[in-house]
DNA sequence: ATAGTAAACTAACGATTGTTAGTTTTATTG
DNA sequence: CAATAAAACTAACAATCGTTAGTTTACTAT
């Protein structure tokens, strides 16, 4: 078993050109370019170009759904749970920024089963940070804002930390976090 | 002069589309199908499928820039400045959702003068906001947080807000904007 | 050395892409 | 009604798309 066999290297290659201008923009021709081989080349390790969103997709929104049902189950503080969820989102962004930015963008090019397993992914991952957060507010632990718009902004600036992580100015992991822990959970603002 | 002429149309149609799939994925025999005619009689409007883009994107980055040149330039104290900006992009995300999504996912696509034209824009933006904390922060109104961390979960979540708006769960606008910077200022956690 | 396999190649396919040319229909105006 | 302009149409183009078939090259194990 090699290390990083070819087809891996495929798909780590398919997600950095994905990243950049979307998987519809991005030809087969351009995947083999980048590899310095021909198109027809790569399909000696892939069934279709579907097949490259389908394996840069899925496994990360599995790792989220996993992590998701595991803190959402556990019986910590509010405060604490979004902590492990923030943390969940700095640690794939730092993994993986280009699967993480195509998941984003381009979640809508799957297809058939694959679409609605993804969906549903999505859907329960919204609806179990839902559940935690109303939690924190009947606990009085959260402010009894808008739930829709607590939401959003959490997830919102969590989703798209890929955009913004590589970038010069972006800080070490640990300012991160923290940072971030504070912005998202205290505001911005001093009283 | 028509209220909205036929190119207004297919601007307006192609934006709902390119929101869906993105630009590249969207076909003009898309567009003319959403509009009940055939492919080649778009081109009696408009010069190409790049014109259309063009058109979505630019007049939408400039109302921002307009706008934070305006606040940055005044004597507010800061908080009333990024409320300024916070119903700034409320304002056009209500009013045009799908161009704010083509801004945010198909700028890549644009050509030459134009994409130069809007990654100035964009970082004028950016560098603008940079500023409002950093006084914010001298003045001890902003919390001495990491600078790139406040920026970018605050435009992280003002960017995406066209991804939430429109669904069911929604608040209404008013509701969303003061929630939204009770939220975005203050934090979510009861002291 | 030989055989077998992994991974590249060339060449081409049918479908689809954005776009153009030329023509016909529809609507407006004098 | 006649004339003009606006906006649709049909037909087709050259380019590019994802993909397949068949072949050659490079490496590995016997």
């Amino acid at each position: 078993m090699k290390i990083t066999d070819r087809k891996t290297e495929i798909i780590s290659v398919a997600a950095k050109l994905f990243k950049e201008k979307g998987y519809s923009a991005v030809t087969m021709r351009d995947i083999a370019q980048a590899m310095d081989i021909k198109a027809a080349s790569l399909y000696n390790h892939i069934k279709s170009k579907q097949e490259i969103l389908v394996l840069i997709i899925i496994e990360i929104a599995e790792e989220f759904t996993t992590t998701m049902n595991e803190v959402v189950n556990s019986n910590e503080a509010t405060i604490k749970k979004i902590q492990r969820i923030i943390q969940l989102h700095i640690d794939i962004t730092l993994r993986n920024a280009e699967a993480l930015a195509c998941l984003n963008n381009d979640w809508m090019h799957l297809a058939d089963e694959q679409l609605i397993y993804f969906i549903k992914m999505r859907e329960d991952y919204e609806e179990n940070f839902r559940t935690i957060i109303k939690k924190g507010i009947a606990d009085h632990e959260i402010k009894n804002l808008n739930l829709e718009v607590i939401i959003f902004s959490t997830l919102s600036t969590l989703r798209t930390l890929y955009l913004w992580y590589g970038k010069k100015k972006s800080p070490d992991p640990t300012v991160l976090k923290s940072n971030m822990i504070q912005v998202l959970l205290n505001g911005i603002v001093i009283d």
